[in-house]
DNA sequence: GTGAAAGCGCTAACAG
DNA sequence: CTGTTAGCGCTTTCAC
């Protein structure tokens, strides 16, 4: 045994025992009662058991600094998020969380405030520390995910990216559900109210609404881009009063909500007068009146799901699977879509 | 310097510059480097630049891990909160990150499910972690927690412990106004709609409300304890649609909005019959019909200033101030209150 | 199956 | 001001 003490640590108040307390009470060297732990297989199964309890006895708890310093298993995942205030990522954090610990692991949720700067710093300060990262929203550019990618694994959320592992809702479907409740409620003109331009989830909402109306033989307008906020959505409130459509779905809840509130504020009932769907079922879409009728992300499953591709991936040498994993949206229906009236309003 | 190389690293692959290349580099002992940027003072002023530079271009980065190994200093800080998913910590948290970015720091959020159990499991991983931890709002007892905070510096949020620093909204004057407010609206007769008996928040919000109501000369009801929920806010609407009360101040928003809605269910016209005031100014309080007069817990204030006083507690030698911190929290008016009808309805 | 010893990358005490 | 050295607590060869 190294001579050991001679480098005092400043705070001797709390002393946790170490390793080495373990095996002198033991009677054993350090590395049996490593092994012990880490591979109870390779010690007499006897001496094994003895050293547990007396572990166990003592009090003793790894220091995962230390476990860390050699082998790099910090037991740390990274969650990046572009907004914790955002409802979206509950779920998602929620979900990841939940995934994480199962397998002994703690997350490490970044709020990087919808800035790329913000992002940058973060990661530059958690990446080292961490094995893994879920991407939930990323303001990076493809190739600096790419990069990124190169120096831990990383699983990213609803973008799709060649060569990266990710986990995306499946947008398609869920339109379509959305779509099939409209037409089931007898509505035959419906409107999209679209979100920022550079949303990939936008292009995808539009175009799967765009195919199955188009299947169910309905007509579709298409009104925006309006920002993603409760202002976006009043502001698209005008033209879809003045247009045929007795039903829209938007963008996605907050859009929505505001929607209907710059609607009714107008004299324009929902559901009477306008169905209206959102997408995502947030907290907020069950708070609001009429209560919403939205597209659920699977939140927590796409949150789960990320972390436990991330830990597969990092198990096994070969690259992880490289075509995303969809994840089914499920329509909620409240109380904001109801059957068209017969008379045009 | 040591023989170093011996013990071969698993992965070759990305190898990150150590102190060791930066120094060979320079040309200079690994302790200086290492001085270079911990302590420039102590190093001459050109070598300490070279240093930098050659450092710089190799993209070296310290090693968190080998820091923290020999100082404690991980720049990790915990934040525990009972369930992310409730929009009342989203302030906290984005607050309390704000902070600990301030000062370089990282914070570790465990979510821990309002479950005692995965609260000590969380604990117990990342307590080895992280400097110091700020307690959101934890199920555990006075006793564990002073135990707790004995092995780690820490800091309850909305609950006082004597000898443990903690910051608290100063619901009382927030009471106040949102009294004040319906006194000015002209309300005679008011109630309060509690939450859980357990909570130490609730019973500070009855009592704040019962005296500002003497002291304005308002008659005061109070229903409850109720549970801190949607369906809990719903049950009490009877009661209150029963009473002489012609306003109520919940014990939460969600509450508020729960009591709201089976309110206008059941035909009570919310705020031209009875007005509402909810607490915590929650996102969904704008989302909500009426949108919700509120009296906003100043979460962004508290997550920051809890991580401040965390961080002045780790840095001084002296124990922290042991008053609790007060922050304010202001009323946000909005639709659900109103001037009281002449005629009692 | 077990012990000895060399490191992980960095800091800090001690000399000069 | 700078170099040397001994460790932080744990893992992991390498011998026996």
């Amino acid at each position: 045994m190294t001579c050991r003490g001679a480098y005092r640590r400043k705070v001797e108040e709390h002393r946790v025992p170490t390793i080495y307390d373990v095996a002198q009470a033991c009677g054993v060297a350090p590395s049996t009662v490593s092994r012990a732990f880490s591979r109870p297989g390779r010690v007499n199964a006897e001496t094994a058991a003895r050293i547990r309890q007396v572990a166990e006895e003592m009090g003793y708890r790894a220091n995962p600094l230390a476990r860390a310093l050699p082998t790099g298993k910090t037991s740390l995942l990274a969650l990046v998020v572009s907004d914790v205030t955002n409802p979206f990522y509950f779920g998602i954090i929620r979900g990841a969380e939940l995934a994480a610990n199962e397998a002994d692991y703690t997350l490490l949720v970044a709020d990087v405030y919808e800035s790329a700067v913000v992002e940058r710093k973060a990661l530059e300060r958690a990446l080292p520390l961490v094995e893994g990262v879920v991407l939930g929203t990323s303001r990076m550019s493809d190739s600096a995910i790419r990069v990124m990618a190169q120096q831990r694994p990383t699983v990213v959320l609803n973008r799709v990216l060649t060569g990266i592992p990710s986990v995306v809702t499946d947008n398609t479907r869920g339109m379509r559900s959305a779509v099939e409740h409209l037409a089931g409620l007898e509505h035959r003109t419906v409107a999209y109210v679209a979100g920022p331009e550079a949303s990939w989830a936008d292009g995808m909402r539009w175009r799967a609404m765009r195919e199955s109306a188009d299947e169910l033989g309905l007509r579709v307008l298409r009104f925006g881009p309006y920002a993603p906020t409760l202002g976006g959505g009043g502001e698209a409130a005008e033209a879809v009063a003045a247009s045929a459509a007795t039903a829209v779905v938007a963008y996605n809840d907050v859009v929505a909500i505001g929607l209907m509130r710059a609607l009714q504020a107008s004299g324009v009932r929902v559901p009477r007068d306008v169905s209206v769907v959102g997408f995502d079922n947030i907290f907020g879409a069950e708070l609001c009146s009429p209560t919403l009728t939205t597209v659920a992300a699977p939140l927590a499953a796409l949150g789960a799901y990320a972390v436990r591709t991330l830990l597969a991936g990092m198990g096994s040498r070969t690259p992880p699977q490289v075509r995303p994993a969809l994840l089914p949206a499920t329509l909620v229906v409240r109380e904001s879509t109801a059957r068209r009236l017969r008379r045009r309003r």
